[in-house]
This record gives structure tokens, C-alpha cells and sequence, in this order.
DNA sequence: GCAGTTACGCTACGGCCCGTAGCGAAAGCC
DNA sequence: GGCTTTCGCTACGGGCCGTAGCGTAACTGC
């Protein structure tokens, strides 16, 4: 497939120019066995079949009730197969349903307006299948006592909203929408606010309160939004 | 100690007015026995001992890791007790958890966006500290495929949260820093946005990107909420 | 005081799942 | 072909679940 070691290396910083809707770096592969010289590879197969599998489990059972055991059944590979590559069930799950978190885009509609109802109803979605919704918050509950779990939460799925959320706003500056923030401190801390606001409202709607992310609600949250941004930039 | 049976009589209808910031009714026991006539009355000791051991056990051990045997160990009671009173770890733990946000209140402190701030600051804290931080998400998570457990966090945990918001909201129209919506539909989804926002934007903060919300983070979120609140009103 | 009713502590149990160990066989690299 | 690593399979000790059954304790109503 393709050559780990040279992807993996340099990717320490954060520091990418940040904005860049280039697709980042395609999934990396669970737990990558150490030195990978000679020796039977991995099956790519069975890497596909165990995540779809963990995606029907978590559908039907939930995640509480999912085993490791009925997923190995499930994808026709014996447990300690999985074993070998995912520590426990919190790694597992957050891989197969990163998966789902690859199909976010955020196509220029053009206006920040209409990309900001775009991502919301986009993410709504997303947290509107079964399986990120049972999944999602379980393995946040968990990385709350792990913090490479955390970690890999962060890199796999958060990162990957997030950027949304940055170009959106480059495009809103390119467009005259948005001002640019010379204070490149500051700007990162909008940047995160916002984000929190976004992702937090819409998951918080979708999976505390339970009641649709609909087009509506999209509006008025985006209406909501749009304003505070106009005061804080006009605080600046 | 408390006698039960007169406390618990007549805790039906969920009927109060709603908008007063009057304290709901305080805490309804767990899984109220049938009818309750003769026999020997529940411990009210055992109760708060099981709900304090509990709180110990998730911050020792984390919601994963936490059994219900070693909650009723450490609260001295046999493990039976426990099952009488709550179906499973999950209603156990929300109960746990709800005490403490019977601690929120919302003084006044003269302006809508002094109260906002507030209010942040308090969720920030409640959710700073461990029970909540791996409970709260653990069984939000439980609760997309249990409904019932849903109805009780909401009752429990999140209505507790959103009178806070209705009480602000009222304080803000009675200075004239909001309008008096006529709509009462329009009016309650107003309300329901706003409390996703603050909420889930705090959530999101404190437990997802795990950064911490201090009193610089929520002054620019009051600053982005106070703007939004503004652009909105303006539009009707 | 005495029956009736309910909660309590204790013990014991079957059942499920975990996570690992130990094999022999398979599938690639040199 | 030898070396290395993965794979499927079986088996196992251990932990926790949730319940049943018992004798005892506490409180109510007659």
C-alpha cells in the first residue's frame, strides 16, 4: 500500500500554515507493528472487514453492549487477531468511526453564511448515524482517563472538523467577510472558540437535548453566529 | 433519621409554571418503591452513602472502570441494596452526578453579559472536576440507546442547567437588554438555542479539546454570544 | 403485643466477557 | 529454502454481572 515510515516522519508540529483545504494526511493504519521488515504482512482485508464490523456492532448493540469477541465473529477474523492491533475496544471504535469523519468537504457555497448552515447540517449528519452517535461521546467519556486515547481522538476526528471550520474562515477573509487578525495568537483563540461553539451546540442539540439539526435550527444558529462575529470583530 | 414516607408522597406531575427560580422540587429517591404502605422504611443513609461512594469511585477509578460492587463495598452496604434501588450503573451514576448540579445557581450580578459569564464559569467548574468529566459523557453516550436513561438526565441534569438560562433570559428582559419575544413558540426555540450554545459550547471545551475555560475564554464567548443575541433581535 | 409487610446483609451461583498463552499453518521477504 | 511475522484456533484464569434464597431487622396497623 503505501510506506509509513516516510508519511509518519515529520509530522511532529502542529505547524502546518494552517487554512489548507488539501486533505490531510490519509488514515494511518492501527497500532503500526514496529519495525516492519521481513515477514507475512498484515491483511489490509481484515483491517476493512473488523472496522465495518465495529460500525454493524455498535449499530445493533450499542456501544456498551458491543464485545470485541462478537466483532472478531462478525468480520470472520479470530479475537486475538484484533488484539494484536488495536489496544481495546475506546482504540477500535475510534478508528472505525474516523472513518466516517473522512466524508466531511466543505464546498465553497459562497458566502460565510451559507458555509457556515453547510458544515453545521454536514456534522449533523454525521452525529445523526447510530453508530457516531452511541461511539462519539463514549470515547470522549473514556479519553477523560486516558490521555492517549485523547490523543488519538483529537488527531483522527476533531482535527479533521476542525479544519473545516479554518478554511471556512480564510475563505470569509478572502471574500471580505471576515477581517484578518494580524495577532496570529489571537486569531488561533477565535479560531478555537468558534469551533467549540460550532461542534459543541451542534452535537449538545443533536445528542443531549436529542432533537433534529434541521435545516431551521441551522439557520437561526447560523444567524446567531454570523452576528456575534460581526460585534467581535467590530470589538477588536 | 429523615422520614421518607411523607417527603415522598405527591411527587408526580412535573407541572410546576416553569420560569420561576424558585428551587425545583429537591431530589426524587430512586426508583420510589411501589405503593408504600407498612414495612420498614429505606435507609436515607444508605442512599447517600451509595451516591457519595459513587462519586468516589468514578473519580478513583473512572466510569469504565467503576463496578457496582466496589461502590457498594466502599459504601458499606451489600451489593443487593444496590439493585433494589437503581437498575444499573447508569441511572446510579446520574443520580450521583445530579447532586452536584444542585449547587448551580445564578445570582444577579446587573448585566446580562456579568450573568453570562457566570453561568459559564460555573458550568466550567462543575465540569472541571473528575465525576462529572467521565461521567457526564458515559452516560449521555448510554442514553442513545435507552431512552428511559435520557429522560432521566434530562430531568435530573439537564433541565437543572436550563432554568439557569430561562432565568437569565427573564433578568435581561426585564432590564430591557432583550426583547420580550410575543411568539411563544419562537420564544422557547430562541431559548433552546441559546441553552445548546452555552452548554455545548462549554462541553465541547472543557471535555473534547480539553482546554481550560477560564475567565479570558469566557469573555470572548459572552462578547460572540452578546453580538449573536443582538443581530438576532434585530432581525425579527 | 402480635401478625403482616418491607428492607437489609450475606452467601452462592451461572453466565458472559476479558485479555493472554500456546500451538501449527500460511504468506510474504532475502 | 530459510527467516520472519501474521493468522486462525483452542483453552484458560479472572473479573464482574445480576439474581436467588435465606434469616434477620425495622416499622405499621390491629
Amino acid at each position: 500500500m503505501i510506506s509509513l515510515t516516510e508519511v509518519c516522519a515529520g509530522v511532529s508540529g502542529p505547524s502546518v500554515p494552517s487554512g489548507m483545504v488539501a486533505p490531510m494526511q490519509s488514515r494511518t493504519p492501527p497500532t503500526p507493528p514496529a519495525p516492519r521488515t521481513g515477514g507475512r504482512p498484515r491483511s489490509a482485508t481484515a483491517d476493512a472487514a473488523i472496522l465495518e464490523a465495529t460500525r454493524q456492532g455498535l449499530v445493533e448493540l450499542g456501544w456498551s453492549k458491543l464485545t470485541l469477541g462478537a466483532v472478531a465473529t462478525r468480520a470472520g477474523v479470530a479475537k486475538t487477531t484484533l488484539y494484536r492491533r488495536w489496544a481495546g475496544k475506546s482504540e477500535l471504535v475510534v478508528d472505525a468511526v474516523a472513518e466516517l469523519f473522512d466524508e466531511l468537504e466543505l464546498p465553497d457555497r459562497g458566502s460565510l453564511a451559507a458555509d457556515i448552515e453547510n458544515v453545521v447540517l454536514q456534522f449533523a449528519v454525521l452525529l445523526g448515524r447510530p453508530e457516531t452517535k452511541t461511539a462519539l461521546m463514549a470515547v470522549v467519556a473514556e479519553s477523560t482517563t486516558d490521555e492517549p486515547l485523547r490523543a488519538r481522538i483529537r488527531e483522527s476526528i476533531v482535527d479533521r472538523q476542525k479544519r473545516l471550520v479554518l478554511a471556512g474562515r480564510e475563505r470569509a477573509q478572502r471574500r471580505g467577510e471576515l477581517p484578518v487578525e494580524p495577532d496570529a495568537v489571537g486569531a488561533a483563540r477565535t479560531a478555537d472558540l468558534i469551533f467549540d461553539v460550532i461542534a459543541g451546540a451542534v452535537v449538545h442539540r443533536a445528542l443531549v437535548s436529542a432533537e433534529p439539526v434541521d435545516e431551521e435550527w441551522a439557520r437561526r444558529f447560523t444567524l446567531l453566529l454570523l452576528g456575534g462575529l460581526a460585534a467581535a470583530a467590530a470589538q477588536t
